[in-house]
DNA sequence: CCTTGTCAAGTAGCTTTCTACATAGGGTAG
DNA sequence: CTACCCTATGTAGAAAGCTACTTGACAAGG
């Protein structure tokens, strides 16, 4: 996968969401409306590729908020420049997800 | 499939684009980037499960544009059913290709 | 002529996605 | 204290999607 993994059109979208800051799994599933058996093993692919990488939340944030830890994921470079393929390839995606950039604009 | 029909999100994606006037395979290839392996096989259960119907263009038509003949396609009243359960389940989904509705407004 | 290009639809076989269910801690309702 | 809901992640097996290729007709270039 020397340059550019080609990307289906969900995991461009996933992508694109962890890149729009939307970081964890469950996350994703509520803003997407695509279940968690797509999202989880997509996400565990894309870590594979080396698009992003993960962290487990410290246990202690999770207690004080009464519910489970979280894995939190954030997009690495090679994701950032597979994604600006993607963007290109599927037009749609852009408008899908504003990024914090596209918002302030 | 007494109701409603659940749809995958490429499954919804296409009906969509058909909803929006994109009424045959490789109009919807080229709008939403999706390859032919992807479109074709999923209009043809679209209309195995009635939420489509297709034609063939006269050939006279194809003739005078010079190309092949198009298979057109055009929404059921049960696929304007299913789109809409669609749109509630894929939030997304509404944004990614304007309904002429959606334009005039 | 013959290769290359374009539009349009299609298929085989491998990969990904989806449905349904599981796990686990906490809350809340009876 | 049992039953059920909410957050969050995860899995197995069936269904659907993706890559690469094919068909076919017509156009353009050499």
């Amino acid at each position: 996968m020397a340059s550019e993994a080609k990307l289906s059109h969900t995991a461009a979208m996933i992508l694109q969401a962890i890149h729009a800051g939307f970081v964890y799994g469950f996350s994703i599933m509520e803003m997407t409306g695509l279940p968690s058996g797509t999202v989880y093993p997509a996400m565990r692919r894309l870590e594979r590729d080396e698009l992003i990488r993960s962290h487990w939340e410290n246990q202690a944030i999770a207690d004080a908020d009464q519910r489970p830890p979280r894995k939190y994921y954030k997009i690495t470079a090679a994701g950032r420049t597979t994604l600006e393929a993607s963007r290109k390839r599927y037009p749609l995606l852009e408008r899908l997800i504003p990024t914090e950039e596209a918002k302030s604009v």
